[in-house]
Order: C-alpha cells, then sequence, then structure tokens
DNA sequence: AACCCGTGGCC
DNA sequence: TGGCCAAGGGT
C-alpha cells in the first residue's frame, strides 16, 4: 500500500521512499539521451576538473546556448589553469564580455591564481576545500566535486529545484521550501555515479521537466511525480512575488577625434565592474536630458531615439550624444581615445554594444 | 535575508 | 510586447 511520509515524500509497499528508486531509472535514461556538450568527457571517461569548473562558472545563471562558444574560446586560449592563472586580467575580462555578470570574469581569474599559487595547480577534490575558492558558492563546489571526482555531493541548481518541487508536489514557492528540498535531493541521491546523476538531473530539467509545457509523457520519473499525477506540472514551482523592476536614466556620449573614439573603465566591482564603457552621467531617476555630463565641452548631436536595456533588477534609457572632436584633443582624466574598429575587442558590455549600434545607425 | 549582478531567447 | 527564465555567488 502507499502512504505519504511526514515530508511528503512518496514511498512504496516496501517503504523505501521512491527518489531512491528513481537513480537507476534517470541513469538508465541519461545513459541513452545525455546531451553531448562541449565539457562533457566521453561516457566512462574522467572529466577535467579545469574543464568542469570553467564550464560550471559559465553556466551560472547562463543558458548553454549562449555559453558553447565562449567556452570553446577561452580552453583554446588557456587550455589548463595555470595558463589562466597567468593571462592578464584584462584580457579576460574582454574574452568574456557580452557573457554578462562580469564578476564571475574577475574571479574566474583570482580563482586561477589561487589554485595555482595555494594548490599547486590542481583543484581540491572536496566539497569544501572547493567552496572556499573564490566564485564557487554552493552549487558549483557540489557540481565539481560530483563530476570531475566522483564524490557523492548533494547538487542543487535551477533545474534540481524544479525536478522536486514537482516530483513531490510542494506548494511553496522555491525559496520557501529550500529546506525540504534539501533534504528530498539528499535522499535522492545515489552513491553510485554521482557525477552522471547530477547531469541526469540537469538534463531531464533542461529537455524534460521544462519550466513551460514539461514533457512528462516521455518523462522517465513520470511515475510517482506528484504533480504529474495531480496534473499541476505547468502549475509548480508556484513563483514568488517579484519585486518592480524600477526605470533608471542617463545620457552617454559617444566622442569621436577622427577614427577614435572615446572611453573609460568603470571601477572594478559593482554593475559592470571592469568593464569598458562610453563615458556618461550618472542613472537615475532624473536622468540627464540636456546632456550637461559631457565630459568635453563640445556640440553633441543627440540620437533621435534612446538606447534601452534590461538589467536584472532595473530598467536603463539612456539618451545617446554624438560629438566630432579636434584631432589633437587630449583625453579627460580617466578616460582613452581608442580605435573604433578596436572596440570589438574591447571589454564592451551588451549594452555599450548597443550604444556604438545606435550610432553606426543614426549617427 | 534580501539585494545586487547581464544577457538573449522564448512565447 | 513584456515578463519570464537560464548549471548562482557575493555581500
Amino acid at each position: 500500500m502507499t502512504r505519504k511520509s511526514s515530508t511528503g515524500a512518496e514511498t512504496s509497499k516496501t517503504g523505501v521512499p521512491r527518489e531512491i528508486a528513481a537513480a537507476p531509472r534517470l541513469l538508465e535514461w541519461y545513459d541513452r539521451h545525455r546531451r553531448a556538450l562541449p565539457w562533457r568527457a566521453p561516457p566512462g571517461e574522467s572529466a577535467d576538473p579545469y574543464a568542469v569548473w570553467l564550464s560550471e562558472i559559465m553556466l551560472q545563471q547562463t543558458t548553454v546556448a549562449a555559453v558553447k562558444a565562449y567556452y570553446v574560446t577561452f580552453l583554446a586560449l588557456w587550455p589548463d589553469v595555470a595558463a589562466l592563472a597567468a593571462a592578464p586580467v584584462d584580457e579576460i575580462m574582454k574574452r568574456w564580455a557580452g557573457l554578462g555578470y562580469y564578476s564571475r570574469a574577475r574571479n574566474l581569474h583570482a580563482c586561477a591564481q589561487t589554485v595555482v599559487a595555494g594548490h599547486g595547480g590542481r583543484f581540491p577534490g572536496t566539497e569544501a576545500a572547493l567552496r572556499a575558492l573564490p566564485g564557487i558558492g554552493p552549487y558549483t563546489a557540489a557540481a565539481i566535486a560530483a563530476i570531475a571526482f566522483d564524490q557523492r555531493a548533494v547538487v542543487i541548481d535551477g533545474n534540481v529545484d524544479r525536478v522536486i518541487v514537482r516530483r513531490h508536489g510542494i506548494e511553496q514557492p522555491i525559496a520557501l521550501a529550500k529546506p525540504e528540498i534539501r533534504r528530498l535531493a539528499d535522499a535522492a541521491t545515489p552513491a553510485g555515479r554521482p557525477g552522471d546523476y547530477a547531469q541526469a538531473m540537469m538534463d531531464l530539467g533542461a529537455t524534460i521537466c521544462t519550466p513551460r509545457k514539461p514533457a512528462c509523457v516521455i518523462c522517465p520519473l513520470a511515475e510517482g511525480c506528484v504533480a504529474r499525477i495531480s496534473g499541476r506540472q505547468e502549475v509548480l514551482p508556484v513563483k514568488g512575488v517579484k519585486a518592480a523592476r524600477p526605470l533608471r536614466l542617463g545620457s552617454v556620449f559617444y566622442i569621436r577625434r577622427g577614427t577614435e573614439v572615446l572611453v573609460r573603465t568603470r571601477p572594478p566591482k559593482g554593475l559592470l565592474g571592469g568593464m569598458t564603457e562610453f563615458p556618461g552621467s550618472a542613472w537615475d531617476a532624473v536622468g540627464d536630458p540636456e546632456g550637461k555630463a559631457a565630459p568635453l565641452a563640445a556640440i553633441h548631436r543627440r540620437l533621435p531615439a534612446p538606447v534601452e536595456h534590461g538589467f536584472t533588477h532595473f530598467e536603463l534609457r539612456l539618451t545617446v550624444f554624438v560629438a566630432d572632436m579636434p584631432r589633437k584633443t587630449p583625453a579627460p582624466d580617466g578616460c582613452r581615445w581608442v580605435p573604433e574598429e578596436g572596440l570589438d575587442g574591447e571589454a564592451l558590455p551588451g549594452l555599450m554594444r548597443k550604444v556604438a549600434a545606435a550610432v553606426n545607425l543614426f549617427g
């Protein structure tokens, strides 16, 4: 007979939690349907900790599709942790440009240097030691320990959250259910093939137990899934209350000197930390509609349409001003001239690429 | 604990 | 079109 335990976990007639029995089913499915990804070792081969680490950092809050090309480039430029540690951080920022969450790039470099200087150039093989490295949090430490070092670690990412919430019919928002999710994930994690199990959960979440329209009909874990049985697979997980995204305004100045353009480097920490930008005003509720924040006194033309960009927690609308300066105009303090042709090679974030594109279009 | 931190693709 | 979402970490 079937009953519910106090945690809400389904139990079989033997009293064994279904999650334990589910692992072999999941691994069998993984062996047939695993995605081929550039950072994955072939079946049966052990993964390179450096490759696993690099991919996991890039994949933090970032889609597989966006990561692939960056990963291939990084691995070609810096094939091992020593090479990455020896690279100038500016070069890493440039190659990271466009991928977002730029503190990851700075931490990537810091982590590589720590591994070289403090661990003899080899990644530590325990979850606790990995967790102590810059840019490696609970998820990434567990993932590397499991995938690269074959250790039984409880790997919980957004996919695992979603799969477990559905499988157990948890009706609370994920943020409130974290402790229970952790308990259930721990109970479900097998001792054998921990890396494959972790990646199987991610593949399941990415291809079958997707956020929208999950493909329960072909799901290897459909049996015993509370959400599936109750028809609530498209309702769970319940979403939490989202904070409103305020609008911030500002100005940005695209100032040319012949074939060069004026740029500066943002402070190392905070939004777009360490990245290159065109000079401009602060971003606030008021903005700079008249272009008073111009770094050089000049005749500026205002582009007909502002550049808009969505960040995680606010929306930005930038008024773009364009000016042309005489050949020998010196760069103001904190700014420098760079060839327009070389902008692609700068550590230019997506927002600033939008600005450059708007200038090319209108000005 | 609650914010802060990018970007592109999806429907 | 706009809100949602993606292999989270730092503070």
